[in-house]
DNA sequence: ATGGCCACCTACCGAACGTTCGGTTGCGCA
DNA sequence: TGCGCAACCGAACGTTCGGTAGGTGGCCAT
């Protein structure tokens, strides 16, 4: 089914190719993937990997960028409108969490991939562009809740850190038909990371779905990414 | 100053090796670091690492084994005698922190390389069992907690994830140099896992440092590993 | 019908990969 | 003085790596 998946003719050659990266990417590394790996995935040879991507690390690189631009523009459409501390930061929590339940491949390869850039290259300083430009949203939610009285916190950074650590976590162990639904653990972590600032919890504990990216190579439902999490 | 630490003629070459190795995974990643680049980084040449190794992958099992004994050995000696649920917990979440801050190195391979072993290799199950061998301590814990009354928690599974995501994050991030002290990120993590199962924070927020393991390859001090955070 | 172009192929390049083999050196010990 | 062994080295093994050059087949517009 994944195959077929993979191998649609109907499927553009481009898209196919990212798609199979992506799942090459998130399972076994990025350098532990060779563009034949690749190519067998998508059925061609190595050199017709090459007619569609002009080096495997420009693969990668366009795969990074598009995965923060996706998370940047759905945290702006989510936090539209939305001007209390507290709301914005239990949306920037269940966002995050959710972003990474619902595409786990593309946000491992996102958040874990970023050292395979050539350091100091142009890729490289766009991504910590973009890395930092996301995480300036965390840094002003937690400032305004704290400078408003909202929040009670010891050390912002700490704060931030240790909450994205939370949510980023969840496409390590996240599964569709696992125990947990997604609006449970979205509705726990809000509960945690309020309590992390002592605000109260707000109403709404997860964002609009449709609000979030959707990424067009994420390859759907259930694949075994790791070794599988006891009870 | 590290150059003459992992070339240091009256260090034991195995243990020089074992150093370079964590350095070098940990940076890179085991499937981007040649035996080559080991050998290079202990004044070797490629062949000569095989007198002291039996394989690559034989390398990064030993020291993914030693890891999780370290970790597991550890945590036994710091929870030894300690009985109340919050207490526990609140030990289990600034040591596990602690050793993540203070072994940066080790413990992205140990957290990050599993993938690299071999499926259903012997190695690939052993560690496996070790990982679960350790969360054991914090389901029981757990349990032990929310029967006793102690803690109040939504979901037992759920919140373990979210703590231990928040403490093994700290390996990403923490520097020996930087703006929070080990004391004060133990202290609020402590604050913020005993805030997710509403038990009041225990008096001791960190274990004896004497308590967690020493890595005899965890080289000293302040190596930059990751794109360095702003603020 | 035919010329052009897209999508891919076969075939190959030089380099690097993990690993092995057969020395050679120098120290400890009888 | 001579032997053995640990600790290497130089060179090479076969394989795989990322990437390239040039060709081929089919479809589309003219």
């Amino acid at each position: 089914m994944l195959e077929t998946y993979l191998t649609d003719r109907d499927a553009d050659a481009s898209l196919r190719i990212r798609t199979a990266a992506v799942l090459l990417f998130a399972r076994q590394g990025y350098a532990a993937t060779s563009v034949r790996d690749l190519a067998r995935a998508v059925n061609m040879t190595n050199a017709g990997i090459y007619h569609h991507v002009s080096s495997k690390e420009a693969l990668l690189a366009d795969l990074m960028r598009e995965a923060h631009r996706g998370l940047i523009d759905s945290t702006v459409r989510v936090l539209a409108g939305v001007s209390g501390p507290a709301e914005r930061l239990g949306l920037l929590i269940s966002s995050l969490t959710a972003i990474h339940a619902l595409n786990p491949m593309i946000t491992r390869v996102m958040d874990g991939e970023l050292r395979s850039l050539t350091p100091a290259s142009s890729a490289y300083d766009e991504i910590i562009g973009l890395r930092d430009a996301y995480e300036d949203q965390w840094r002003r939610t937690l400032a305004d809740g704290v400078a408003g009285g909202v929040f009670r916190v010891a050390d912002q950074r700490l704060t931030r850190l240790a909450l994205m650590s939370m949510c980023t976590g969840t496409s390590e162990w996240y599964r569709h038909d696992g125990d947990s639904s997604l609006d449970q653990v979205c509705a726990e972590f809000v509960a945690i990371g309020l309590a992390a600032v002592r605000a109260p919890v707000p109403m709404i504990t997860r964002p609009d779905l449709s609000l979030l990216p959707i990424y067009p190579w994420e390859p759907p439902d259930v694949l075994p990414l790791s070794a599988p999490y006891r009870s």
